[in-house]
DNA sequence: CCCGCTATTATGTATGCACATATTATCGCT
DNA sequence: AGCGATAATATGTGCATACATAATAGCGGG
């Protein structure tokens, strides 16, 4: 008997001769029916073993115009958003939490226009220091809307921070990440226990549900912070 | 003529339930074999489209012990990893270039230590400068490892990036990017113009084929610069 | 009561087929 | 030659089925 050709074999073998340059950048590969015949397999194998490569960016498929190699492939790369807690017990060090300041009130504009807020709507304003084994860790600044999150006065920050408890406790359908570096302002360093002008690393992430805005938040890391992940 | 039940469509449906809270988190969902019955589909519809969200993080796939909504949803996003011109010329702005160094050389220990190569090593050193629209955009610090790279000497990086000569000139299989924040030193301000001290954002990426290194490159971006990606 | 074997079960995947869809190539007409 | 209708083609997707695989539950023996 015997055994089947799977389509991981067949996407590392297609894989292989993409790095070999058997299939130069440029070139077309032979269609789908022809891959089969030759590994002896089923065409949908095939084409699931593509349509993976495809998706990571190392072909580019179109109909009838069939399957290339692109030139300049766009390498995606992923990573995970993970909860701040798990994150630091992830690497072994003891979590703490800080609840710095509950407020409700106007945003600052930047924050206004990121969620697509008028000028005179209230938000939930969140501040929180994470500590990893004691030490700072990263400082959550956060503004949340009361009008996505019904059951939000029934949260308590001071037990869980707004970070666990939004992830729990919403459904949200997309947002958008940016990170970028910054210099501590006096009110970082103070937190953070490092020197006013200090390089930070930053994130500012904003979350959705369908058109509704739920949060906005900036994570300010401690000075050495960074972010890995595998390409 | 019924039109037939899409996977996506059968995805979006799943993806309601997961939000509006119908499958709670911490749930199990219906196995393929029912959810394909109340669909009307095949379950291989239902198995595609509850595959593509269980990569996605927000659903949990266990053999034989069904699949559950997760307490905890890890987010994962994904961003892309563009050749520097594209990245620049993408945000409608004139891509410019200055190659600063091309040596051969012993790498500082760090560099050595994550492409694991012995304190013997040489490897080609590249430093460039990237421009938008004449301004600095990113400084490349690049070490290359001559044996991973058989064409090296016919790479001319005056005249192309090591950036995007590596992309179309390798071949490799897998790697890592770190992201984080740094103070610029002399040598970075002077090029980037901007104070030293500055905060600065930064990726090291690292890229192997199979067990070889090849490369290892330090990007260091002009104040301001944010990563942006959907999530 | 504990341990290990076995049966059960949900997901994972391969197959052959059919048809849909997007795109290109070609043919015929003017 | 130019243009538009039409045929051809590669990928995209759905279905029914079969079997593989992992993990659990349950049973039996010691």
């Amino acid at each position: 008997m015997v055994q089947p050709v799977t389509w991981q074999s067949v996407q590392a073998e297609a894989l292989r001769r993409i790095r070999d340059r058997e299939w130069p950048p440029g070139s077309m590969i032979p269609n789908e029916a022809d891959l089969a015949a030759e590994f002896g397999c089923a065409r949908a194998t095939v084409n699931r073993a593509l349509r993976e490569l495809a998706a990571a960016g190392l072909l580019e498929r179109r109909r009838k115009a069939g399957t290339r190699v692109p030139v300049n492939p766009v390498r995606k790369a992923t990573f995970e958003v993970p909860i701040i807690r798990h994150d630091i017990e992830g690497r072994g060090k003891a979590y703490g939490y800080r609840l710095l300041e509950v407020a409700t009130g106007v945003p600052p504009e930047p924050v206004r226009a990121v969620l697509r807020l008028g000028p005179r709507a209230r938000l939930l304003h969140v501040r929180a220091l994470h500590l990893a084994d004691g030490a700072p860790w990263c400082v959550e600044d956060r503004w949340i809307n009361p009008a996505a999150v019904p059951d939000l006065d029934t949260a308590d920050f001071a037990a869980m921070s707004a970070n666990e408890w939004l992830v729990r406790n919403t459904a949200f359908s997309s947002g958008g990440i940016e990170f970028f570096a910054l210099p501590a302002d006096a009110g970082l360093a103070g937190l953070l226990g490092c020197p006013p002008g200090a390089a930070l690393f930053g994130a500012e992430r904003t979350t959705w549900a369908g058109m509704l805005p739920i949060t906005a938040v900036r994570l300010v890391y401690a000075p050495g912070h960074r972010m890995v992940t595998a390409i």
